[in-house]
DNA sequence: CCAGAATAGGAGGAAGTCCGACTATTTGCA
DNA sequence: TGCAAATAGTCGGACTTCCTCCTATTCTGG
């Protein structure tokens, strides 16, 4: 981690957006410039949390996703849909995982193009021991209270409805 | 774009949580993973929408810091603190605004190890030019109202300067 | 003053992501 | 029924980021 800056950049580049072009542009700009920096932040800390268990973030996730379902297997092409990643690189995290013994690729069965990701239990051992890190951690998020927690996820999810992330 | 999904993946992932591991953990867990889908979403628009100028996000963030200085000019360690990324990142954006002819390279009058960024007048223009698009388009945010804006920004602070981001 | 530590920038490599092209298979419509 | 279109996964390439050195220069303490 570098030394924290004496002031806050993101605070400034509003001033001068509000200096140059109104507050109404500078208040959007301000909540991505967060929005970008808090990920960043979070990223590295979670990837530093993980590395323990030899695991990224994107392939934690794919691991608790085949956790999930009922039979410990999911077709590549629907974990990059529920990930929101693209097609190539559920193929490149399922390839790592593989390689670690945590997922074994296995036929479809009544469709040959395609190829589930079947969790192993050694990927169901370390998905356990990773969570129950990353949970006391609190997924590396501090500063909020648990009521602020709530309040950050629901602007975050109308965010998302609205770009059509889901529907419902 | 893909198509929406047809419920919210994260709110899934927080009932699968709370069932296993109970809603403490399951809270900061959801927070984290809004953030991240939303910091995805964002980067992605706001990348297609500076494509017409040929520019990336980062690309962009380090043109504006430079016109925001005095001299229009930094040394390329400075602005990796700033933008927060890697010096050798920073080394690779101003290699590509270099070809663009948006910035140039001088040294530094006092100190031979340094290298100046000095942005030109082909890069005032441009990035005058693509900050006018991207504020039309709210930096690409939609879905709340300049209320939210305003708290997702003091929420989001509160966790950068809890993680040491910066002081003040 | 000068040797060692610290700093600035860069080169090369590894990892992750996206895109386009490709093969194999399935689906749908005429 | 049969053939074009859509779909699933993979491969290679381009791009971005970070990491580990490496060189040149500046700072610092005896």
């Amino acid at each position: 981690m570098p030394d924290p800056l004496p002031f806050d950049p993101i605070g400034e580049a509003r001033r001068h957006w509000t200096d140059r072009w109104g507050p109404e542009p500078a208040r959007p700009m301000t909540a991505v410039t967060n929005i970008m920096r808090v990920q960043q932040i979070l990223l590295a800390r979670l990837n530093e949390l993980l590395r323990g268990h030899g695991l990224t973030f994107p392939r934690y996730e794919a691991l608790m996703l085949l956790c999930f379902t009922r039979s410990g297997a999911m077709p590549l092409g629907k974990i990059g849909d529920r990930l929101q990643v693209h097609r190539t690189s559920v193929t490149n995290i399922i390839d790592k995982l593989e390689q670690d013994g945590l997922v074994r690729r296995v036929p479809h069965d009544r469709d040959r193009r395609a190829t589930l990701a079947e969790i192993t239990d050694a990927g169901r051992t370390l998905a356990e021991a990773a969570t129950l890190e990353l949970n006391a951690a609190a997924f590396a998020l501090e500063g909020l209270a648990p009521a602020d927690e709530e309040q950050l996820s629901a602007l975050l999810e109308s965010v998302r409805r609205t770009a059509g992330d889901f529907e419902d």
